[in-house]
DNA sequence: CTAAAATTGTGAAAAGTTACACGAATAGCG
DNA sequence: CGCTATTCGTGTAACTTTTCACAATTTTAG
């Protein structure tokens, strides 16, 4: 049951949570069944029920999970019941976007530093946050204990940037520069570069 | 050879060849091979080359892949010679990021269009362009030929946005929006919901 | 010129993922 | 209360993807 799971059921559980957030604000019912939560994702019901089953039973027959329950067990697993802090490293027109984005706050993201080696922008203060000089970035983390950044600076600095967060203590990067970076096999990296995006649908049209 | 590539194939190619470009600017040899390519993206080396011999013999024993001539047929398999036009929607601070993303003009992906439909925000203009009212998506999709449409609005508004692009004749679809949007068999669509991709990594924390 | 090293493309094996299908439990209805 | 409709959790089968390993070719070095 509890012993190494996919990350592939992994990367699909916040998908579901997410679904499973939505049906709550709704608020038409209490429950939901594979069938129908599969049916709004465009997964198979078996898929879902197969994913779920890795963690426990959640579930009831003939009634299916409860909207409510399911929710407060996937935020356990994923371990979204605590307020994680993050830094984000790179002050551009991404940066500034993700500095405001409300989403991360609303999830228990919190967006504490804002850093970049511009001096044009230092001192710039963006949703509140002074941009202050990647110098500091190694001191701030380690005082603060923070485990996740976000990375929005151009691909030439990527690799370097990446090196030092890992060494002062990051072990998750959500990754917008243009480039794949290397880590050791503890921190994980999720990807997310637009024009590969792009690139990947131009293929079918 | 050319049958039924699998769409976990495609995926990766946009990743080699971001990979090929940044080895031809630095321009310290004219080839590579698949082991050397995969080190430097974490991937096999077998993968890279089962991946290729899908769409045709590109390299050579004992030599490896010329970097131009291997970039040129990749360029040719994923269409990525022509300049293609793209629909945004969404003229937050998320759009505001994208309309600027000065990356997406690089690679041939041409925003020529900004959509919302917040009145305040009509007639602002982003990067030289100024944003329109939702109500023209349709007539200028249909006008320009449109078949790209980057997605960065709230998620109550996704799906109906969505219906009105595929009507209209888009088929590919970057969704920055938090929501599973429901398409025809027929077109693509890439999610990029940073708050999921947060939510991925938390697990292993 | 020859031997060693590098490297490809690929068939086959291994590993991983998804879908099927069914017993068991529950709820709703007349 | 008993019958029908739902729905779960899961063992197994089917399918997909990755890895292995090797013949064939080319380059390099002596």
């Amino acid at each position: 049951m509890v012993t190494d799971i996919p990350d592939i059921v992994i990367g699909r559980l916040p998908i579901y949570l997410r679904t499973l957030y939505r049906m709550a604000e709704e608020g038409s019912k209490t429950n939901t069944s594979s069938h129908d939560l599969g049916e709004r994702l465009g997964i198979s019901s078996a898929q879902i029920r197969k994913d779920l089953s890795h963690f426990g039973e959640f579930g009831k027959q003939g009634t299916g999970y409860n909207i409510g329950y399911l929710i407060s067990q996937l935020e356990q697993i994923l371990k979204l019941q605590e307020e994680w802090p993050v830094v984000l490293i790179g002050a551009g027109y991404l940066g500034h976007a993700l500095a405001h984005y409300h989403r991360f706050q609303l999830h228990g993201f919190h967006i504490g530093w804002i850093f970049d080696d511009d001096p044009a922008k230092l001192g710039r203060v963006m949703n509140g946050l002074p941009v202050q000089h990647t110098d500091e970035l190694e001191a701030v983390i380690q005082r603060e204990g923070v485990r996740i950044a976000i990375l929005a600076v151009p691909a030439g600095a990527a690799q370097q940037i990446t090196d030092r967060l890992v060494a002062a203590g990051i072990r998750s990067i959500l990754n917008y520069a243009p480039i794949s970076v290397s880590v050791p096999a503890d921190v994980h990296v999720q990807y997310s570069d637009p024009v590969v995006q792009l690139q990947r649908m131009t293929y079918y049209l």
